[in-house]
RNA sequence: CGGGGCGUAGCGCAGCCCGGUAGCGCAUCUGCUUUGGGAGCAGAGGGUCGCAGGUUCGAAUCCUGCCGCCCCGACCA
């Protein structure tokens, strides 16, 4: 992509109602504007950023087995009157009428749809367990948004459904969500915590939040250090050995991690001290059980090997794939802007013509673009007449993780010099090198 | 929902107290010079001063009402 030809917004100086540093820099880089209070529209940069999340969320759904579905935004009353939450929810939920004065909601969650959606088709234990999953805009009133993405009103959110016949399988549908949750974190280049969560009136321990560790997250968590050194399920992971996937959940909740209102403090005092991390964290993912509160009163019920119905023993797992965007920049930037992880990375390469203009700084620069477009490297041409130091201050703003300078200085010497956003290590080299080392397969290092 | 604050050009702000018809920096456009860490000079364009009433000869400025946005607390992917 050539800057000329691109849109990216970059502002200079940070909008004033922007307070914590991934809004700040999410406005400043171009990656989305606010259209009202917890409402944003994605701009291209930010569009690249989140599709990048999702598109790894969407993959370690499908690894553990959950099989993906669209549903609307817009839900009819009716169906939550069946769950008895159309009332119980309050001022969060934003109701409208239609046309026809029919009660109409823009969904916070789906609970209730997915539910008449599985009651509609699936009758026998046979057909068990079931995962459906989607990735979709939800809307909650909230009272307060605040902080950008990180507690808007309108957010993107993953948020999957299990269906089993009794608790045991449902168990085993939980930890196979824990698990893909430990795995998509981290391919995000997030190091996640399960912590327990409460679980209000079901009871149980099947309810953990997944949190990062940031200093500017929005609750006060606490948890054993050797949880940062714990090693994530590989790919290859089997989902469907029961115990092989309980182990990796027993390993993962053996320590403690609590979020403050679940803190215990005398029990994280029997942590030896320097084993103790008391930190910030952010709320990335929540995972649920909740039985059959939802398929009793729905009637979602299947036939069991001796005949009898029984409602089906559901969970929620969500992760917000919006929210996401600002939390890794809440972990991952630096006085000059955003460092992306690779795998999110809006792009891969930044290639910064530090003279536009000049012949050769021109004609080396187009060569090492065209080259790692051609090989399907995600690359941004910063081609505008822009002076050598206002391109160094956009590329480390927007975070790009390999930037490649393309000076007159260097080029005299028939060289390029290539910077890493992450370790600020700069290395010069030939053009052919540059476009080998960042052409070339997976990594660049 | 309680408390606090702010709405003036795309962004950041001054002007308001003490009423006289809007200004600064950045950004934008033109020209020239410049080109390895947010360039310089010269010129230009851009504003229903959040909205609606009111007071006044005259309102960005004073009064009333409304709307929007941000922050702190209680609640939440």
């Amino acid at each position: 992509m050539r800057l000329s030809r691109y849109f990216l917004p970059i502002l200079r100086e940070t909008p004033k109602e922007a307070e914590i540093v991934s809004h700040r820099l999410m406005l400043r880089a171009g990656m989305m504007r606010q259209e009202a209070a917890g409402i944003y529209a994605f701009l291209p940069l930010g569009l690249r950023v989140l599709k990048k999340i999702e598109q790894i969320v969407r993959e370690e759904q499908n690894r553990s087995g959950a099989i993906e579905i669209l549903m609307p935004t817009m839900q009819s009353a009716d169906l939550w009157r069946e769950s008895g939450r159309y009332d119980a929810y309050g001022k969060e939920m934003l109701r409208i009428k239609d046309r026809h004065e029919r009660d109409m909601l823009y969904g916070p969650t789906n609970e209730e749809m997915v539910t008449d959606i599985f009651r509609a088709y699936v009758r026998s234990y046979k057909d068990l367990p079931l995962n459906l999953y989607h990735i979709q805009w939800k809307f909650r009133d909230e009272v307060r948004p605040r902080f950008g993405l990180m507690r808007g009103r309108e957010f993107l959110m993953k948020d999957a459904y299990s269906f089993d016949v009794d608790q045991a399988s449902a168990r085993h549908s939980y930890n196979k969500m824990f698990v893909a949750y430990l795995r998509t974190f981290a391919r995000l280049g997030l190091r996640s915590i399960p912590m327990r969560a409460d679980t209000g009136p079901i009871g149980g321990d099947l309810s953990h939040e997944f949190i990062i560790l940031a200093s500017t997250g929005e609750s006060e968590v606490f948890c054993h250090k050797d949880y940062l050194d714990f090693a994530v399920p590989d790919a290859n992971v089997n989902f469907d050995d029961v115990a092989g996937i309980q182990t990796i959940v027993e390993k993962w909740t053996s320590l403690y991690a609590a979020t403050d209102e679940m803190h215990d403090t005398a029990v994280f005092q029997n942590i030896p001290v320097d084993r103790q991390v008391s930190a910030r964290g952010i709320e990335v993912g929540h995972i649920f059980y909740f039985g059959t509160k939802y398929s009793a009163p729905m009637k979602a019920v299947v036939a069991t090997p001796d005949g009898k119905e029984v409602p089906v023993h559901s969970g929620s797992y969500g992760i917000g794939p919006s929210r996401l965007v600002a939390a890794i920049i809440e972990a991952s930037h630096d006085e000059a802007g955003i460092i992306w992880p690779e795998p999110v990375a809006p792009f891969r390469a930044m290639v910064l013509n530090l003279k536009q203009g000049a012949a050769e700084t021109d004609a080396a620069s187009e060569q090492i673009y065209g080259a790692l477009s051609e090989l399907g490297v995600e690359t941004l041409y910063h081609d505008l007449d822009d002076r050598p130091g206002a391109k160094f201050a956009t590329a480390d703003l927007i975070g790009v993780p390999w930037q490649i300078m393309v000076g007159p200085r260097s080029l005299a010497e028939g060289k390029v010099e290539v910077k890493h956003r992450t370790s600020g290590e700069k290395e010069l080299m030939s053009v052919a090198a540059a476009i080998g080392r960042l052409g070339g397969a997976g990594t660049a290092r």
